[in-house]
DNA sequence: CTTGCTTCTCCCGTTACGTTAGGTTTTATG
DNA sequence: CATAAAACCTAACGTAACGGGAGAAGCAAG
């Protein structure tokens, strides 16, 4: 009935180890039943319950002051608390979701294309993670109702959107130095509009509006990493003021001297 | 072109903090371009794009010792190791939503309830925790596949079933003294019957076997930590008795003397 | 020259133990 | 009963990625 165990038998009855129940014991969480003279730990039939009920705490995932004060405070309404937790948790999960999905998305690519470019993966990676703030910020430039809209593109299209740019993004990087007004540099200035009206429907004022903001853009690196170095920016700009040109738009940017 | 930025102007321009970019300078991570006489870290255009290989990369989960494994490197290969981050991902993602289920379950009870006796919320997280486990130690009772079947129940309806075991066990907890004979009690059994043969399909052998495993399971707390206090499991035990004496079923248990 | 802002270098704190190192006690065996 | 082996003890450092504070020094402006 009142059996005693030793830290050793208790350790392997409650599939703990011998070290986490020395730590308990000092963050006063579980004490031994009995202290021998010598100093030897002897557990009880009453620990194993209490040990269940930090193992099972923790495996909601709260931190062992947390349990301590459940255990000690006695009251045992965690109704609250287990909300909460839930909460976290939820949390946690979408954290990890989007984790995944960025991995998805990197390896598609590194399927499809074999390797890539750094800073294009950075920039792919950072579209996922900064979702939510790239999101708020399209808003101050198209109604909310559009952004839904622009966000709402199956996993699939989006993974063959990201593994299209990346492909034309490393053309473009092996183009940089060329002729911005020959017909290859120009085809690649085409194939990137041709994704962006894929992208955003067709609609030519967002377009316009998001390279009117290029300066902007390019200020704020945490929100937006550019895939492209500074140089490679430059020669961009100019292949892309040709392109524009040529089809008539307006061009407000600053002239690069 | 060549930007320098103080720590501080830096820390904001990348959403990092001053503290971070200190720490990645003694860990070797990221060092500024620039540090000057009196010691000031001074950054450049290029740290931008370092920073933001880290931050991408501790987005997917990475620390910090292999980032910077991964950028010193510089093979940039990172094909194989994003397919292992992405299976540990995935672990953690199962782990993450098991936890929410046990809260779900608890929460369910608490709300149907009140509130619950801590031994049986433990029982019923346990449930959850060690599901696998629990699956592999029936497999050695019953065929493989009719495991399956018995945990491929729907959620609401384990959570019901969870439920009712819950409020059962609360009242049985409540009886416990009372003869094991009288009508009220035999009534506990039954309903506690109902419930196995509810969810074991009627198997009256399974049931048997179970019964006979009996001091095996508790033995081993780790693997079914009881509901029950040891009082409360003798008392539940000899009620049990004369519930399956009635029954015709033969009793091979220990007699609790 | 002083004020005030920014930055600097220590150094301790965090979580839940794992892992030695070096010493003592209990148990098993001859 | 002596001794060896097993089990146990305390003390102390290490972990990951910084946060936060103390106290001192640099730097631009009035």
């Amino acid at each position: 009935m009142a059996e005693k165990y030793s830290i050793g038998e208790f350790a392997k009855k409650t599939g703990t180890t011998i070290r986490a129940l020395r730590y308990y014991d000092e963050i006063h969480l579980l004490k031994p039943t009995l202290v021998s003279p010598s100093g030897r730990r002897y557990y009880s039939n009453n620990d194993i319950i209490q040990l269940q009920k930090i193992v099972a705490l923790k495996f909601l995932g709260y931190s062992l002051e947390k349990i301590s004060e459940f255990l000690h405070l006695k009251d045992w309404d965690l109704k609250d608390s287990l909300a909460f937790q839930k909460q976290e948790m939820v949390q946690r999960k979408e954290h990890i979701e989007r984790v995944i999905r960025a991995l998805d998305h990197a390896l598609h690519i590194m399927e499809d294309q074999g390797t890539v470019n750094s800073s294009i993966f950075i920039s792919l990676i950072n579209n996922i993670q900064m979702e939510d703030e790239h999101k708020e910020w399209l808003k101050g430039l198209i109604p909310e109702s559009k952004v839904e809209v622009l966000y709402n593109i199956s996993e699939e299209k989006q993974q063959e959107l990201n593994a299209r740019t990346a492909f034309l993004f490393t053309k473009m990087k092996e183009a940089v130095g060329q002729n911005p007004e020959s017909d290859k540099v120009q085809g690649l200035i085409q194939d990137y509009m041709d994704i962006a009206e894929d992208v955003l429907g067709g609609s030519l004022e967002l377009i316009q509006d998001l390279i009117n903001r290029q300066v902007e853009i390019e200020d704020d690196p945490k929100l937006f990493p550019s895939p492209f170095t500074p140089e490679e920016e430059e020669w961009v700009g100019k292949a892309m003021e040709v392109y524009l040109k040529r089809k008539g738009v307006i061009f407000d940017g600053n002239e690069t001297s």
